[in-house]
DNA sequence: TAAAGAAATGAATTGTTATTCACGCTATGG
DNA sequence: CCATAGCGTGAATAACAATTCATTTCTTTA
């Protein structure tokens, strides 16, 4: 027996599968999946390409992990809002709001992580957050519904739906306007989300 | 002066790029355009690979085209809906209604159009088709506005979320159902958009 | 300190497709 | 029927990025 590992490489190495994680984040914030390239990663992680592969078996494996840490972030800040005090339909335009602002305030990142074009084993890691995002509704809606303060309605459906209205907005006219004009237009768009569940009011 | 074209050179010719244009069509409303290879397109084109390049400078470019009129079909056809017989309301159900029967008959060419990762070049086509569906409801909805039929709202929010709504919604749920069960979810999709667009009654 | 095993390295390899191009073929008009 | 110009061909090339792997460097334990 003349090797075996030691806490101080168990310790070292966590690390540095922490640095290609976050590496590949931060490329992915700035610039998308397209700028997060196994060549661009490891110089940020400070490793040698072939080193990444010590850690991920391949790329999409580590995009995937990337992806879902980020997403999770995400899905976590509007389940936050949308367990947070008030009725349900305050809750509602909390954790609408929740959404846009953190997508504003980094559009790149929102982008990658709603629709930038990707391998398509992503867009099923993709499709499995847009679910999550899905659920965190689904529940508000269930809630709603049973205070009386929603309409009765398909409550997957509106779910899926304003996962959809909020990616598809965001991706047009707010990552475009000025500040003034992204207020109000977030304001559109919670109007907009709570006339869709029939908000009574 | 030895050569010029004549009618029946521009005939053939005319021919050729229609072939190509159909091939890659069909090809994208099989198998997405991962499937439209050039490699692919030429043979059923009934023609070389290196022939495709007479026609169209780069693949990109084919594919612009193909995309272009496959989905200007789409977008004529919610158009004529909208433009249809009835109120504001049965014409807003009605053009749901149609995009939504349209897009489950070729489910392949809808996720194509809508979803499928594509190049950048091709997401900035697609981005400017999302806005002609939004158009065309943009027109329903000032008009319905103008009736007392709709809420008052923010429009071209309002007109990009349903198409956010619709493309999200299409995406989930009911690709897998059974056909019984797509009516029915085509019905919640529907009543969800009046919903949305606070139609009165 | 040395042997043995892991880990790191990064240049070379691989796989994948779009794109090119030298050549032969076909159409045109005198 | 010939000179000319354009057209079609498809094998070869180019470009790109992920992945590999022979080699070097580090760690551990006796």
């Amino acid at each position: 027996m003349a090797y075996r590992e030691t806490a101080s490489v168990r310790a070292r190495k966590d690390g540095v599968r922490q640095s290609i994680l976050e590496a590949a984040r931060t490329l992915v914030a700035e610039g998308g999946f397209r700028a997060a390239q196994m060549a661009a990663v490891a110089p940020r992680a400070g490793i040698a390409t072939g080193t990444i592969y010590r850690y991920f078996p391949t790329q999409i494996e580590l995009f995937a992990e990337t992806f879902r840490s980020s997403s999770q972030r995400e899905v976590d800040a509007m389940q936050a809002a949308a367990e947070g005090e008030g009725d349900c339909r305050q809750r509602l335009s909390g954790a609408v709001h929740t959404f846009i602002a953190r997508a504003l305030r980094n559009r790149r990142l929102a982008y990658a992580l709603i629709a930038e074009p990707v391998d398509p084993q992503m867009e099923a890691e993709r499709l499995e957050y847009r679910r999550a995002y899905a659920r965190v509704l689904e529940r508000l809606l269930e809630e709603g519904i049973a205070r009386g303060e929603f309409a009765g309605q398909d409550v997957p459906v509106t779910a899926a739906a304003l996962v959809g209205a909020l990616g598809e907005t965001l991706l047009g006219p707010l990552l475009r306007s000025g500040p003034t004009a992204r207020e109000s237009v977030a304001d559109s768009i919670t109007a907009l989300c709570l006339r869709a569940v029939g908000a009574s009011g």
